[in-house]
DNA sequence: TGCGTTCGGTGACCAAGTCACCGACGAACT
DNA sequence: AGTTCGTCGGTGACTTGGTCACCGAACGCA
C-alpha cells in the first residue's frame, strides 16, 4: 500500500468506504490530463465514471450562435455527474468539459460502478450527493441568468474569484461566460464599475478597489 | 392482491422490480392531492420520496422580484426528483411544486427508501434515470432561455401543447411562465404571430391556423 | 344586473445582446 | 529593433426583451 494507490484518500467524500470498496478504487490508477484537454463533448459516448483528485475542469454550455456559459467548475473529490447521465440515463447532453488546469483524476469503469453502487452505500451516498450538488447549482445558474441584473452577477463573481489582494487575473470574455453574459456588456458595465471607483481595470486583471462598495451591489 | 394495492402497475419505469421490493412498495398507499396544492415550496423539509401516478405537478423556480419560470412537468411515472435532494444531499432547494391537477401519488418514506435503494437494482436505475432526466430537463430550460430566442420558444412552447384541433387552452400569462418570459413580451409577440396568420386569439385560447408556418419558425 | 376579478392591450422606458469594426498590447520571429 | 500576428478590450448603432404603469374588455357570480 504506498502512498500513490491510496488516491481514495485524497477524494474528500470518499471517506466512510469499507475496506473491499476501498480496494477495489485503490486499484484503479489515476490519470493525468493536460490543461486544455477536452474531457467530454456533445453526443461522446461514456463507459467511465470520473473521479477528481486535482485540478480543475470547467463545463459549458454551447448554444446554437456559439456563446458559451459555464455551468459549473469540477474541483477534487467531485465526480463527472455528466458521465453518470451517460452511464444510467440514456440521452446525451450538450455540454462540454475543458480541462482548465492539469488535472489529475481517476476513471471507474462503468462495470465496477454499477457494482459499488450495489453494494456500498457509502459510494451510493458519493454519487447521489454529486448529483445533488450539480441538480443544485444548474438550477442556481439558471436563477441568476433569469432574474438577476447583469451588475449584481458581475459584482459577484468579481468578489469570488479575487485572491487576498483583491485582484482577479480574468479576462472579460471569461467573465462574461461565467456569468452568463457577452463580452461587451461585461466590458461596458465594468467601466461603469471603474468610474465609480470599485475596481480598477487593466489587460488581463482586475483589482477591487472597494471591496465594501462591490458587495453592497449584491442582492 | 386487489388491484388498488397494485399501484406499482401504474408506475411507469418500475417494471423490472423483483417480488419481494414490489411487496414492499405495494404496501404503500397512494395518496390523492386536490389540484392547486403546493407539494413544497423553497426551505420545506423533506421526508418521503414521492411517485406520481395520476394528474400532474408543475415545478417553478421563483425570482426576487415574483417572476417564475416552469422547470419541468412530473408526470405519472416520475419521481419527485427535489425530495431526493432533500433526502440524500443537504441543501434546501429554492423550486416551488404546485399540483395543477387533482393528483394520485405514493410518498415513500425515507428509511424505505434508502433500504430499497441499496437492495433492489431496479429501483436504483428508476431513481438514477429520473435524476438524469431532471437535470437533462433544467440544462434544456437553461439553454431555451439563454440562448434562444423569444418567438422561437413561443412557437415551440404553442406547438407541444396543442391539442388535435390545434387548439391551446393557456392564458398569455402561463405561457409566459413556461418560456421563461412576461406576459407583455408573449402577449406581443402573439399578436405579430396572429398577424402573420399563424395563430388566432381569444380570451383564454390560441388556436394554431398554419401549424407549418409555426413550426418553421423553430431551429 | 351589477360587481369584482382575471385577462389582455399599450406606450414609454430601460437593460441586455448583436453586429461590425478598430486600436492597443504583447509574444515571437527574424 | 522592427515586423507581424493574435489576443484583448473599446465603441457606436441597432434590435430584442423586460419593466412599469395603466386601462378596458370579458367572465364568473351573487
Amino acid at each position: 500500500m504506498s502512498a500513490a494507490t491510496d488516491w481514495v484518500d485524497r477524494a474528500p467524500g470518499l471517506g466512510g468506504l469499507d475496506a473491499d470498496t476501498r480496494r477495489q478504487l485503490d486499484a484503479v490508477r489515476p490519470v493525468t490530463i493536460p490543461k486544455g484537454h477536452v474531457l467530454f463533448r456533445p453526443g461522446d459516448d461514456v463507459t467511465c465514471f470520473g473521479v477528481l483528485l486535482s485540478g480543475r475542469v470547467d463545463v459549458y454550455l454551447t448554444g446554437a450562435t456559439g456563446r458559451e456559459i459555464l455551468l459549473y467548475s469540477i474541483i477534487p473529490g467531485d465526480s463527472c455527474v455528466q458521465s453518470t447521465l451517460g452511464l444510467l440515463g440514456e440521452d446525451d447532453y450538450s455540454a462540454e468539459a475543458v480541462a482548465e488546469t492539469d488535472v489529475e483524476a481517476v476513471m471507474i469503469p462503468k462495470a465496477l460502478f454499477l457494482s459499488l453502487l450495489g453494494k456500498s452505500e457509502a459510494f451510493r451516498t458519493f454519487v447521489f450527493q454529486a448529483f445533488a450538488k450539480r441538480l443544485q447549482s444548474v438550477m442556481q445558474v439558471l436563477e441568476r441568468v433569469a432574474f438577476i441584473r447583469i451588475e449584481e452577477r458581475l459584482a459577484a463573481a468579481i468578489l469570488e474569484r479575487a485572491d487576498g489582494d483583491g485582484a482577479v487575473k480574468i479576462t472579460h470574455q471569461e467573465l462574461a461566460t461565467a456569468i452568463g453574459s457577452v463580452r461587451e456588456v461585461v466590458s461596458r458595465r465594468l467601466e461603469v464599475l471603474a468610474r465609480k471607483g470599485l475596481v480598477s481595470l487593466d489587460r488581463g486583471t482586475i483589482r477591487i478597489t472597494n471591496r465594501a462598495g462591490l458587495a453592497a451591489l449584491i442582492s
